[in-house]
DNA sequence: CTAGGGTTAG
C-alpha cells in the first residue's frame, strides 16, 4: 500500500478520493506530487497535509512549492510565496525552485530581489541558482544584476559549469552585448553543444550571420553534434544571408538526423527557404509537415506575402481557420504585409478591424505600420498623415519614415517636408530620411533645398547605411559593398563588370544618372558610382562564378536601387539568367527582361 | 530546483 502510486487526482473527484488521502503514507504523497498541476489539486493536498499534521514537513513543502514552479502562474507562485514565507529557515534549494518559478512566470523582478534575501540568510547559490537569475536579469532588462552575478559565478568557480556557462553567454547575448557574451564562450576550455548554441543564437539574433556560421564550422570541426536548437539558429542565420545552399544542406542533415519531428525546426525552414527567394522549398516543408501550429501557419503567410503572392495569403489564412489553428499577432502581419504589398485596401482595413473585434487580438505598432503602408502606397498620402496623427500611442519615426518613402514614390515634396519635420522631432541621426528627402527636392530641381539638407545631415553627424550585397558561392557568402574597390577579386570584376555594362548598353541600357544627386558631379563620374553599386557587383559577381544558365541570388541591405532594377532585367534577357534579389522589404524575380514585381516597389 | 529556440511593418 505504501508504494502505491497516488490516484490520478485530475480525474476524480475530491469527494472520491479523501477517503484515499487518510490511508496513505508521505512517500505516496511525495511520488504523486510532481503530476499534479492544477492549482485545486495543491490546495487540496496542503489540506490534506493539515489533517494529518503534516503540513510542517519539509519535505512535502518542498515537494508542493516545487509542482507550484514548475508550469507556474501567477496565481500559483502567489501559494508558492505563501508556503515559502511559512518555511522558517529556507535552505538554498527551496530559492532555486523559487527563482525558477519567478523567471519562468515572468515575474523576473520578484526573482531578484528573493535572491538578495538568500544572500541575507548567507546561503550560497549554487548551479541551479545562476540559469533562473540570469534569465530573469535578460527579461527584467537588469544587465547590472546580470554582470554581478556573472562575478559571484566567477568567485564561486560555477562559470565554467556546463549549465551555468550556456546562460552567462545568453545574459550577454540577451543585452545586446553579444562581444561579452563572446568573452565568457572564449573562456571555455572545451564548449559543449548547448554553449555553442547560446553563441550562435546571440550573433544570430543581432544580425550577425557570418559570425553565427563561422561557429558553426567551429562546432562540426571539433566533432559535436548539432541538435534542433542549433539548426534553429543556424538556419535563421542563411535567412538572413539568403545562403541558399548551407540551409539546403541543413534541410538535409535535419532529414537524416530525424530533427524534422520538430515542428519549430520545420517552421524554421519555411522561412529560411522564403528569405533565400525558394517560395517551392518552403511551400513543399509546409505540405511535409503533419503537425501545423499558429506559427508555422505564420510562417507560411509571411512567405507567401513576402514573395507578392496575396492571393494565396488569403487563401492559406481561410485554409488556416478550417484546421482551427488560432491566428496570431505575426498571422495579422502576414496578412496586413500582403495587402499593402498588393495595393487591397479594403481588404486590409477589414484584417485590421477584424483582429481586435474577431480575434481579441490588440494591433501594435508594426500593425500600425502595415495600415500606414497600406494607405502610402495607394497615393492616400493625407489620410496616412491623418491615421498616425490620430494613433492611440506615440507614433514612432519609423511609422513617419514608412510614409517618407511613399511620399517619395508619389513625388509629394510638400507633404514629404511635414512628414520630414516629424522625423526629425524624434530622430534626426537617420541618415536615409535626408537622402530620400534631398532626392524629392532635386528631382523637383531645388538644388538650395539639397544642398541645406546636406549641411544639416553633416551638422547632426547623421550618417546613411552603406548600400550591401551579398551574393553566396560555393557556401562562402561574399558580400560587396557599393563602390567596393577592396574586395579580392576587385580588379577583375570591375572589368567584368565594365564588360557587362557595354553590353547592356548595345541593347538599350541608359544609366539612369538622375538618381546620383550630386550638384558638382560630371555625368561620367556619376555613371561610374552607379556602375560600382553593391547590387551590380554582386550580380557580376555571380555571373564571374557560377555555372551558366544557373539562378543568381542575391541579398541587398537597403531597398534596390532604380538604375540596378533596370539593369537587372535586362541582364535577365540579355545572359539568360534568372536574378533572385532579395532587397530589404521583398524580392524581386527578374526573369526574360521582366520583374515579378511589375516594376512597382 | 538546472540551459539553449523559429515566424514580426519600413
Amino acid at each position: 500500500m505504501a508504494t502505491a502510486p497516488f490516484p490520478p487526482v485530475i480525474q476524480q473527484s475530491p469527494s472520491q478520493h479523501s477517503s484515499y488521502y487518510n490511508t496513505t503514507y508521505p512517500s505516496s504523497l511525495l511520488s504523486c506530487l510532481p503530476k499534479c498541476t492544477s492549482l485545486k489539486e495543491l490546495k487540496q493536498i496542503q489540506a490534506f497535509t493539515i489533517k494529518t499534521h503534516l503540513q510542517n514537513d519539509l519535505q512535502i513543502l518542498t515537494k508542493l512549492i516545487n509542482s507550484c514552479t514548475q508550469n507556474p502562474t501567477t496565481a500559483s507562485m502567489d501559494y508558492a510565496h505563501q508556503l515559502f514565507e511559512a518555511i522558517p529557515q529556507p535552505d538554498i534549494v527551496l530559492f532555486n525552485s523559487m527563482f525558477r518559478g519567478y523567471s519562468r512566470s515572468n515575474a523576473p523582478l520578484k526573482a531578484i530581489s528573493l535572491f538578495i534575501k538568500a544572500l541575507n540568510y548567507n546561503l550560497l547559490p549554487d548551479d541551479y541558482t545562476f540559469p533562473s537569475l540570469l534569465k530573469a536579469c535578460v527579461v527584467a532588462k537588469a544587465f547590472q544584476q546580470g554582470k554581478q552575478l556573472h562575478c559571484l559565478a566567477i568567485k564561486l568557480g560555477l562559470n565554467e559549469n556546463p549549465y551555468v556557462c550556456p546562460t552567462l553567454i545568453n545574459m550577454y547575448a540577451g543585452s545586446n552585448d553579444v562581444d561579452g557574451a563572446q568573452r565568457v564562450f572564449d573562456e571555455i576550455l572545451e564548449p559543449c553543444v548547448v554553449s555553442y548554441n547560446a553563441i550562435i543564437t546571440g550573433y544570430a539574433r543581432s544580425s550577425r550571420p557570418n559570425e553565427a556560421l563561422s561557429l558553426f564550422r567551429q562546432l562540426q570541426a571539433r566533432k559535436l553534434k548539432p541538435n534542433d536548437v542549433t539548426v534553429l539558429s543556424v538556419l535563421s542565420s542563411c535567412a538572413l544571408l539568403g545562403a541558399l545552399d548551407l540551409g539546403k544542406w541543413i534541410h538535409e542533415y535535419v532529414k537524416k538526423n530525424g530533427l524534422d519531428k520538430y515542428v519549430k525546426v520545420n517552421t524554421a525552414l519555411i522561412d529560411m527557404y522564403a528569405k533565400c527567394g525558394s517560395l517551392d522549398g518552403a511551400i513543399s516543408v509546409f505540405e511535409s509537415m503533419s503537425l501545423r501550429d499558429t506559427q508555422a501557419w505564420s510562417a507560411m503567410i509571411v512567405a507567401y506575402a513576402m514573395h507578392g503572392q496575396g492571393q494565396d495569403v488569403m487563401s492559406m489564412f481561410e485554409e488556416m481557420a478550417r484546421a482551427n489553428v488560432q491566428p496570431d499577432e505575426i498571422t495579422f502581419l502576414g496578412l496586413l504585409y500582403a495587402c499593402s504589398h498588393t495595393g487591397l485596401v479594403d481588404e486590409g482595413f477589414r484584417y485590421f478591424y477584424s483582429m481586435s473585434e474577431v480575434y481579441g487580438i490588440i494591433p501594435g505598432i508594426k500593425h500600425y505600420g502595415c495600415m500606414v503602408d497600406l494607405l502610402g502606397r495607394a497615393g492616400l498620402l493625407h489620410e496616412a498623415y491623418k491615421f498616425i496623427d490620430e494613433l492611440p500611442i506615440k507614433p514612432t519615426p519609423i511609422l513617419w519614415r514608412t510614409l517618407l518613402s511613399s511620399c517619395s514614390s508619389h513625388g509629394n515634396l510638400e507633404l514629404a517636408k511635414q512628414v520630414m519635420n516629424q522625423i526629425l522631432e524624434l530622430d534626426d541621426s537617420h541618415g536615409g530620411d535626408y537622402v530620400i528627402l534631398s532626392n524629392l527636392c532635386a528631382r523637383a530641381g531645388k538644388w538650395e533645398d539639397v544642398d541645406t539638407l546636406r549641411k544639416l545631415m553633416i551638422h547632426k553627424g547623421a550618417v546613411k547605411i552603406p548600400g550591401c550585397s551579398s551574393i553566396e558561392v560555393d557556401n562562402v557568402v561574399h558580400e560587396f559593398f557599393s563602390g567596393d574597390g577592396v574586395h579580392y577579386v576587385s580588379t577583375a570584376l570591375h572589368r567584368a563588370l565594365d564588360e557587362l555594362v557595354k553590353e547592356l548598353k548595345s541593347v538599350g541600357y541608359v544609366p539612369d544618372t538622375s538618381l546620383v544627386v550630386h550638384p558638382d558631379m560630371e555625368d561620367e563620374e556619376k555613371e561610374i558610382t552607379l556602375r560600382y553599386h553593391s547590387e551590380k557587383l554582386a550580380i557580376s559577381f555571380g555571373l564571374l562564378n557560377t555555372p551558366p544558365g544557373t539562378t543568381i541570388r542575391v541579398v541587398k541591405n537597403l531597398r534596390v536601387c532604380g538604375d540596378c532594377h533596370s539593369a537587372a532585367k535586362l541582364i535577365s534577357s540579355l545572359i539568360d539568367r534568372e536574378i533572385i534579389l532579395r532587397d530589404v522589404q521583398r524580392f524581386h524575380h527578374f526573369k526574360d527582361g521582366k520583374c515579378s514585381c511589375g516594376d512597382y516597389w
